[in-house]
DNA sequence: GTTACTTTTGACCAGTTTTGTCAAAACACA
DNA sequence: TGTGTTTTGACAAAACTGGTCAAAAGTAAC
């Protein structure tokens, strides 16, 4: 199962840039990256669009990534889970209209 | 659709409560109570708890119901969401094991 | 082991967001 | 108008986020 972390960092390493690098190019602070590629925090949508551009990654495969890891963290200890995304899943539908 | 202020303000009213009454029966500002019932604030979770127990409301649903609204209203501005849903089920699904 | 480097960790701060409190305003209705 | 309920908004307190930095830990060559 994929994640927002082991997208960037294998893009990353693809690249064979360090931290430091890329940290003075997307002018974030290569602490916070480690941090990100780990998962231990979440960056911003603008952080995700950021990433995106600079490694070539589709925007969107990011995005998704990231916005998904953020419901399952808020789901993570919840057995309703399934429940909840069905209800969620009906309620954006019906705020479509 | 429903939604969690839907829910505790019918409770309520079937009751014939005033918003008085229950903010001194669960130790909760009437003004805040009036917000989660038009849906304007969201409560903590040991909240939604405690209407459940209180309204004698089915705790599964209205904690479903919470959740859900939530996660809709993280997603609500993302054309990424039926995208964002599949990505996160398969997420619970896979920290299950 | 020492050196030279990269990555990770954790403490700290600042800014933002969330939550709670309160009283006044708005509303309902006899 | 008078008596009650509900809603609104300003404000404070608390919790959460995001960023900064330096020290600690890890890695590899020598």
């Amino acid at each position: 199962m994929s994640n927002f972390g082991d997208l960037i960092r294998i893009a990353r390493e693809e690249k064979g840039l360090f931290l430091r690098q890329v940290a003075a190019e997307l002018d974030i602070d290569q602490a916070i990256i480690s941090k990100f590629e780990r998962n231990e925090r979440k960056p911003t949508k603008e952080q995700v669009l950021k990433f995106a551009k600079f490694y070539k990654l589709d925007k969107e495969i990011l995005l998704v990534e990231w916005l998904s890891d953020k419901v399952a963290y808020d789901l993570q200890d919840e057995n309703l889970a399934d429940k909840v995304l069905k209800a969620a899943e009906q309620k954006i539908k019906y705020k479509r209209k």
